[in-house]
DNA sequence: AGCACGCCGACT
DNA sequence: GTCGGCGTGCTC
């Protein structure tokens, strides 16, 4: 029907042709989908960047996100353009700051190019919910509230904190009252006096910054005065803090982004992913009088949106979060610190595979704030850095406790009894810990039983049917588990290879570790912590009450538990294996090893005795470990460096993995092949592959990678970036992508 | 990603 | 004969 018909016949027809959009304007939308650019639909009127919208995608309906104008679309005839169907948001959702690093993002990791963009928000706004705060209760101060002196309140200390609480911030929600331990009854109280009101409504402008504390900070000392007056600097400030474990990083945060607060600036922290317990939030909680809001995986979607906003609006002066939080909005951000910046989970291991600390760099340079990388064992990529000068290198020597690093040792398994892998003397000195009333913590980097389920006549190993590995014995639920795709069976009871019965579990996991010191220690209560048995974060809390609650005690855990945790009374620390890490083909496994000994070494001897850890080793005698038994990281990661620069490995040159996964292997290889030929034809850059990978096939999917490697990031990033052009990502049954700064080269 | 199209084998 | 399996291609 033609519009001048049907207006002609029907006025309210005029009214809607009216109404239907002049699509004069081109908008740039990142539509979800495998595009490496913005999709170009047409609307009425012209929209700012960081806007939600509905949008036609084919037969589907999908919500986009406007980006800037400038960003580089391909060529489209302006006949096939659609219109935008509704637009969600009367204001950006996305600041600036942030579409900038989405927009970088994207560029950078070669993934699609919606997908950073919609990283950055939570699912219920992806999803299209409005972007608005629920109603809660929020106390105001009245005029007169704001006016009184609170020395007139001294009658009631009660109703005095309360006032002193709320004056420098004039409005607070009830939650936030509540942590500081202020109760409803007592605002109640304040309301009758005239003095606050109580309202429940969605409030959504920003909170004044009061910049308060709540306890009085400790004193620091000379290393931590110095590093504090050095970090904090005006613009964009990177800087190394080195701290051996206890020497007090936390409290030099802490100070930092008090002074932050001060300058009427917001903070941002990350946190490794299980590093965020409620014990690490109640020590910020106690410290500030302004409001926190935390991001991490274990909130509803709901709580995690609601937390979002709350800090988008600036109702939140600091910002604890895990990986993805380095892309919340935050008005005003003043420092950025990041916690254990040499933790894996920083880096993303699936789709876009981005790293949290990489991007709060650029943040920090983008919005020229101060940022803090926190650790007792720096990444190689940032002590390079510190080094040669780009960033401050801050170091904390002394323990802040004034308390002595443990005693380390290799315990030489050549010359010891054993039995599941327990060494004589590690077992003796378990005793001896115990019999002092302490508590003994033990690594085992494998959890489930046994590694593996064997045939002693033969020496046939039970594999996974869809994966190149073996499978794990679990004894509990008595199945053969495949720790990569999860498939399980029942132990078979007859060798396929002799049709031997003498089938059994070689090797010792956590589980089968519990189990046999339970025998030699039949009174000894045993915690075990590993991803079965603590694999949401909820359990986890409740392993760590348990352990708390515990007198003498043996805990059981992978490496889950060398991060953050701090086990008061254990003085003795055993590391059941820690060869693995030497001879892993993996261009980081030396520098974790190291990583995990040294943290780990920092977990023990906070009692009245001195602290002690014993590494069990075929090999007591590889220099690799000679510096880690001194205490001495830093001397170990100058070697690795040293390697690294010979090997032109990061950060002495720039690493990118082609994967490609194919139910038919030669389709995996041939792709890669192709795409090497390429590679290599521009002269750029090398390229090492197809290999199949350390685990050659998973889930019946045969797994190859490619390495390419350059000097400069530059012809890494020219190299790569046509690839997508070239090769469909799925076609031919063969799907591959690209991880540019590979935590992993497997 | 999701959805349709189309080309093959197996089944009322 | 068609029903439905998945391999392929397209979406502004």
């Amino acid at each position: 029907m033609s519009p001048q018909k049907g207006s002609a016949i029907i006025p309210e027809l005029l009214q809607l042709t009216s109404l239907l959009p002049k699509s004069l304007h081109h908008i740039k939308i990142a539509v979800p989908g495998p595009f490496q650019e913005p999709l170009i639909y047409q609307h009425d009127q012209a929209l700012a960047a960081g806007i939600r919208c509905k949008v036609p995608l084919g037969r589907r309906q999908v919500i986009g996100i406007t980006v800037d104008e400038n960003t580089p679309t391909g060529d489209i005839d302006p006949s096939k353009l659609k219109a935008i169907i509704e637009v969600l948001d009367q204001q950006p959702v996305l600041p600036n700051s942030i579409l900038t690093l989405a927009d970088w993002m994207s560029r950078y990791y070669q993934h699609e190019f919606s997908s950073s963009y919609f990283l950055a928000l939570p699912a219920l706004l992806r999803k299209g919910e409005a972007a608005t705060l629920k109603a809660e209760t929020w106390l105001t101060l009245t005029p007169a509230g704001e006016a009184i002196d609170i020395e007139q309140l001294k009658r009631s200390a009660k109703q005095q904190a309360l006032m002193a609480f709320l004056q420098p911030q004039q409005r607070c929600s009830m939650p936030h009252a509540r942590d500081h331990g202020f109760d409803l009854t007592l605002a109640k109280t304040l309301e009758k006096k005239g003095l606050l009101s109580i309202d429940n409504l969605a409030h959504h402008d920003a909170i004044k910054i009061s910049a308060e504390l709540s306890e009085t900070p400790l004193t620091l000392n000379n290393e931590q005065q110095q590093a504090l007056t050095q970090l904090t600097g005006e613009g964009f400030t990177p800087s190394l803090l080195e701290g051996v474990t206890g020497s007090g990083k936390t409290e030099v945060y802490l100070q930092a982004i008090a002074d932050c607060l001060k300058n009427n600036k917001r903070a941002l922290v990350l946190v490794p992913e299980i590093g965020l317990t409620p014990q690490t939030v109640r020590r910020f909680r106690q410290r500030f009088v302004d409001d926190i809001v935390v991001l991490h995986s274990g909130l509803s979607d709901l709580q995690r949106q609601q937390n979002w906003l709350r800090a988008a609006f600036g109702q939140a002066a600091i910002v604890i979060g895990t990986r993805s939080a380095v892309l919340t909005p935050i008005p005003d951000l003043g420092l950025i610190i990041i916690d254990e910046e040499h933790d894996q989970s920083y880096k993303q291991q699936d789709s876009l595979r981005y790293h949290a600390r990489d991007i709060a760099i650029l943040r920090a340079k983008n919005e020229a704030v101060p940022i803090v990388l926190g650790s007792a064992t720096p990444s190689l990529e940032s002590l390079h850095h510190a080094i040669n000068g780009r960033y401050r290198y801050l170091q904390l020597n002394q323990r802040a406790t004034g308390q002595a690093l443990p005693y380390v040792e290799t315990v030489d398994m050549r010359q010891q009894q054993q039995q599941h892998g327990l060494s004589e003397k590690l077992l003796i000195r378990i005793k001896e810990h115990l019999n002092d009333g302490n508590q003994v913590l033990l690594f085992l980097n494998r959890r489930g039983y046994a590694p593996s389920w064997f045939c002693e006549d033969c020496g046939w190993i039970a594999d996974c049917v869809y994966c190149d590995a073996h499978l794990t014995h679990h004894r509990h639920n008595n199945l053969n588990i495949c720790h990569h795709c999860g498939f399980q069976q029942p132990p078979i009871k007859q060798c396929p290879n002799c049709h031997s019965h003498s089938l059994t579990a070689m090797g010792t996991g956590t589980e089968r570790a519990e189990e046999f010191l339970s025998q030699c220690l039949p009174d000894v209560p045993m915690i075990r912590f590993d991803s079965n048995i603590a694999s949401t974060r909820k359990q986890f809390e409740e392993q760590l009450a348990k352990t708390e609650a515990e007198g003498p005690a043996i805990i059981i855990g992978t490496q889950m538990l060398a991060k953050g945790h701090h086990f008061e009374r254990v003085t003795l620390v055993g590391i059941w294996d820690i060869d693995s890490g030497l001879f892993s083909a993996d261009l980081r496994a030396k520098e974790r090893m190291g990583q995990l000994l040294t943290q780990v070494a920092g977990r023990s001897g906070r009692g009245k005795r001195r602290g002690e850890v014993l590494i069990q080793t075929y090999y007591p005698d590889n220099p690799i470990y000679t510096p880690l038994l001194q205490h001495d990281y830093r001397s170990f990661a100058h070697e690795l460096l040293q390697e690294r620069k010979r090997t032109r490995l990061p950060p002495f040159g720039y690493l990118a993995v082609i994967r490609a996964d194919s139910a038919h292997a030669e389709r995996a290889e041939s792709q890669l092949k192709e795409m090497a030929t390429y590679l290599l034809q521009l002269g750029s850059v090398r390229v090492l592959g197809p290999l199949p990978a350390l685990l050659s096939r998973r889930a019946g999917k045969f797994r190859y990678l490619l390495i390419v490697q350059s000097d400069k990031r530059s012809q890494l990033h020219e190299a790569l970036n046509p690839l997508h052009k070239h090769y469909p990502r799925e076609a031919k049954q063969v799907s591959w992508h690209i991880d540019i700064d590979p935590a992993e080269l497997a």
